[in-house]
DNA sequence: TGCCAGGCCGGGT
DNA sequence: ACCCGGCATGGC
């Protein structure tokens, strides 16, 4: 079900170009920045960044928090996230000599268990940066895979957390970084067009799918 | 005009 | 192990 789910996301939608950085760096600072935020803000702020010539963690080390969160403020939680952007700095500096690609090799359990000892690296964040930025088969669940995957009977509507559903996701799909990719980035496609009220479900490629919209 | 967005933390049950 | 309030901007 899981894969049919995902050859009909991606017949409808086709490759979704995941993630939209240029560079691995950037895709780290999007993952934190769009933390329960809007990308169209985490946008702005990455403008901001970049025209302050800050896009880059050893640059992140070496300013001042109080320049950095003016330059993410368009982020929101902005003071949250500056701090988080710093600590991750800071750690990858001292721990990995600021080597990114470094730092995200070996065993993958035990990097993810790295990341998420981070302050402001949560499961979703932590899974992020490991597929989009280290190209690490993990899957990365998000609030549009729970709707998704619990409006077409896969998970109960309670109950359902976070490592739960990775597990479910990663004990039925074989390990492929490009499917990982293109799975979560199809979700979010779906789910910012047919997943947020019931009336939605109308021309959702799934709608023939067994679902319940009240979900 | 209020609610929400590609969550996470800290403190409380 | 869960549950909840707080964080904060810009768009609809």
């Amino acid at each position: 079900m899981l894969m049919r789910i995902y050859k009909t996301l991606f017949d409808a939608y086709g490759p979704q170009h995941w993630w939209p950085a240029d560079h691995p760096e950037e895709v780290v600072i999007g993952a934190i920045l769009t933390q329960n935020t809007a990308w169209t803000n985490v946008e702005k702020a990455i403008q901001e960044l970049k025209r302050a010539g800050c896009l880059g963690f050893r640059k992140i080390d070496a300013t001042s928090i109080e320049d950095l969160m003016q330059w993410i403020r368009p982020a929101g939680t902005y003071r949250q996230k500056a701090e988080y952007l710093k600590a991750f700095a800071r750690w990858l500096i001292t721990e990995h000599d600021g080597d990114l690609q470094r730092a995200l090799q070996g065993d993958a359990d035990t990097v993810r268990r790295k990341l998420l000892a981070l302050k402001g690296i949560g499961p979703e964040t932590a899974d992020a940066i490991l597929l989009y930025a280290g190209n690490r088969s993990t899957f990365v669940v998000d609030a549009y895979t729970m709707r998704v995957l619990r409006r077409h009977g896969l998970i109960e509507s309670n109950g359902a957390g976070y490592e739960s559903v990775r597990g479910l996701l990663m004990q039925a799909l074989p390990h492929d970084v490009q499917l990982f990719n293109e799975y979560h980035a199809l979700l979010v496609e779906v789910g910012k067009r047919h997943c947020k009220a019931a009336a939605q479900c109308e021309g959702c490629p799934l709608e023939h799918l067994e679902h319940n919209a009240n979900l």
